[in-house]
DNA sequence: TTCGTATAAGACATATATGTCTCATAAGAT
DNA sequence: ATCTTATGAGACATATATGTCTTATACGAA
């Protein structure tokens, strides 16, 4: 267990209301972020003095959180089917997250950044996932990036449904993807 | 060419103006949408005396449209496989019309009710899909819908990217959803 | 032409979200 | 106990979206 303090900090609490607050929907007002994080509205202010820095500061934590998980999950990861498997079940539960980076449309330069080299390991993991044969060569490589974005959002959707647990999800996506819903 | 006004009614321009706009932006206001359509903002109040009159009139619209895309692309197509195939092919050029619908929550009773009518016709096509030997049997129901649905904004995506033409779109939809991505 | 209707433009009032400020209070540190 | 600091509550001003209204204009019908 890290060493934290008794009370969390209150930055770390908005933080996670606005993000589960914003990944149900983009228009909530600030009102409703300070709520659901237990605050008043003044000091989500003082922490976060416009929306616009709030929502940069929610998205880095969505990436940093994101990118730890797949830091750990690819430690060793050999093959890119292994990688892609291992990338949605650590992603999948996060998948507030991932849907929270893909509404929001936040215009710090930092974040595009990021976001950008996100896509970038995607469209180099399809290019492996090619390679190796187990994407089949005649689909476009937009195509696949998208339906792996989908997948995520899917599988998520169904463990926030209370449908599936995360890891049945991640593995569900993982075979829809590469083989569909048939057989 | 069916017989249309030489100048086509406001009421539609504001209609096809509304899904365009709140397609990519359900925060979009009443001014933007007025705009798109070349129309001034009093008289979009006109037409649709609250901003909830002009969801639900598109909704209904985009609820028009789809069935009347379907019902002509489903006459007469027995199996399953084929009736989801037929209605990608009808859907897919509609997927704003679709996405629309996805995003926005409209609190008409009536949109409600074709709204479920419509999830309900998406389950029965499954389970019919299942019993067809297509979809794998331990593939769970709100997982094999929630797919049709994903693929459906997919190959949207990709049209309105300029990625794909839309039979193509569908046509990858298809097959990804039956045999993935693999192979 | 003249009349009637629909429209665009804009003024106006209202509601909501946002951002700033003050002040009293509670928690923690010294 | 005292001081410092962060907080919650709320007042306040501002901006934007919304909805209503008036007025002048353009178009079509009679």
């Amino acid at each position: 267990m890290t060493e934290r303090p008794l009370r969390p900090p209150m930055r770390q609490a908005i933080l996670d209301a606005a993000i589960a607050t914003f990944a149900r929907n983009p228009s909530a007002s600030l009102s409703d972020v300070a709520g659901r994080a237990g605050v008043g509205r003044a000091s989500l202010h003082r922490h976060f003095p416009s929306r616009a820095d709030l929502l940069a500061a929610a998205s880095g934590q969505c990436m940093d959180e994101i990118d730890a998980a797949c830091d750990e999950a690819l430690a060793d990861v050999r093959s890119a089917r292994d990688r892609l498997s291992r990338m949605l079940g650590a992603v999948v539960p996060l998948g507030d997250r991932y849907h929270f980076l893909a509404c929001e449309t936040v215009d710090d330069a930092g974040v595009r950044g990021r976001y950008e080299e996100g896509l970038q390991w995607l469209a180099h993991l399809v290019d492996d996932l090619r390679a190796e044969g187990v994407i089949a060569a005649d689909m476009p490589r937009s195509w696949v990036v998208a339906n792996i974005d989908a997948q995520v959002w899917v599988a998520w959707s169904e463990v926030a449904a209370g449908n599936l647990a995360p890891a049945h999800a991640a593995g569900l996506a993982l075979r829809t993807l590469l083989e569909g819903l048939g057989s």
